[in-house]
DNA sequence: CACTGGCTATAACGATCGTCATAGTCTAGC
DNA sequence: GCTAGACTATGACGATCGTTATAGCCAGTG
């Protein structure tokens, strides 16, 4: 059993990740990928055999539980510390990448198949989405949200970040990220204590 | 005739948005905007003879005025009226396109340059957003709200309605919309009144 | 009438795409 | 040593990309 560091593997999903968050999914090339990781074009079909699409969607769950690994731990401390973690966490995205880098997720879930059917990517994306809201929500509930208002909240707070970082991309400036924070970090705290 | 029907220039326009909203930009050839408006292909570049990044910044100019227009109509009623207007205006373009088309200023926004040039579209999706925000920051200070909070709420409508959209789509779902609807709803009200 | 300029039609350029096929290299276990 | 299977190397396939070039049509003006 090998053992590997990041195998390669491993590391062509991390830079498919990445790749995808800055250019999308559509413009980011199996070939591209593949160089990105210092992997050969042939290894990309040896460990996916179903070529683009598996590979979309393993960087998309991976981006997935790799943010909510980072969320759960974090909010354990409590849903202010929990945002807070999930507003830092693309606040470093963003600024690392000077303004290049943003979310693999939400680059998949804004482009269309080319058929009419329902990409894996697609779902998976849907998935992360759901899997984020419903850390969120569990928390705020144990903190005394109502069921209902922590949903909405948990919603609000995925959406607005989602969009924060875009608009911080196109702005190239963090201040939307300040401003949504602000906003958030407000309604949380206001919805616990109702 | 003054106007017979949309000039073929516009139908261009207007068909590109579609598609770039649907497919995102790069997975959206000049091929098949020109089909798309039943135009030639030498027309688009008789009309755009900047090419790709022309045609993709009057895109996004395009709709950011449709919607900027929309918005400064129905805010002249207050801004939970905008903001109910804003969530109606993309609520019916998810669902008249049965979940596959988004925002094309959130599209272009997202996908990097090939170059490290500043590309005038992401230049474009950066006004577009910075104006509706504009728009509804003025409202809601006519309103009653702090200045700063203003800017800060209208921040966050903006974010969240364009990443709500993108998860819906993910989703092929409108609960999205409706969580952050009613939570944004709530917040403008509780910003008014404070 | 000829002419001009906006628009169309058609074909081509090199580049790159996703995918596949095939042969070669390496390594673990017998 | 030898073989099986995991991985790499290489190159090709048809298709499509953005872009350009060139020739043709067809109004309106003189």
């Amino acid at each position: 059993m090998t053992k590997p560091s990041p195998s390669a593997r491993e590391r062509i999903v991390a830079g498919a990740a990445d790749m995808i968050s800055r250019r999308g999914l559509n413009a980011t090339s199996i070939r591209e990928m593949a160089k990105h990781a210092g992997a050969p074009l042939g290894s990309t079909y040896h460990y996916f055999p179903e070529g683009k699409q598996q590979l979309a969607t393993e960087a998309v769950r991976f981006t997935g539980e790799w943010t909510a690994r980072c969320l759960r731990k974090e909010l354990a401390a409590g849903p202010v510390a929990g945002l807070r973690a999930f507003l830092t966490l693309w606040r470093k995205i963003v600024v690392d990448s000077d303004f290049r880098a943003g979310c693999p997720v939400l680059a998949v879930a804004i482009e269309e198949p080319a058929g009419d059917e329902t990409p894996a990517a697609l779902a998976a994306a849907a998935d992360v989405f759901t899997t984020w809201e419903s850390l969120l929500a569990d928390s705020l509930r144990e903190h005394g949200a109502e069921p209902d208002q922590a949903a909405q909240l948990a919603t609000l707070i995925v959406a607005a970040v989602e969009g924060t970082v875009a608009m911080c991309r196109a702005k190239r400036s963090t201040q939307p990220l300040d401003h949504t924070a602000e906003q958030l970090q407000a309604l949380v705290l206001a919805t616990m204590k109702a």
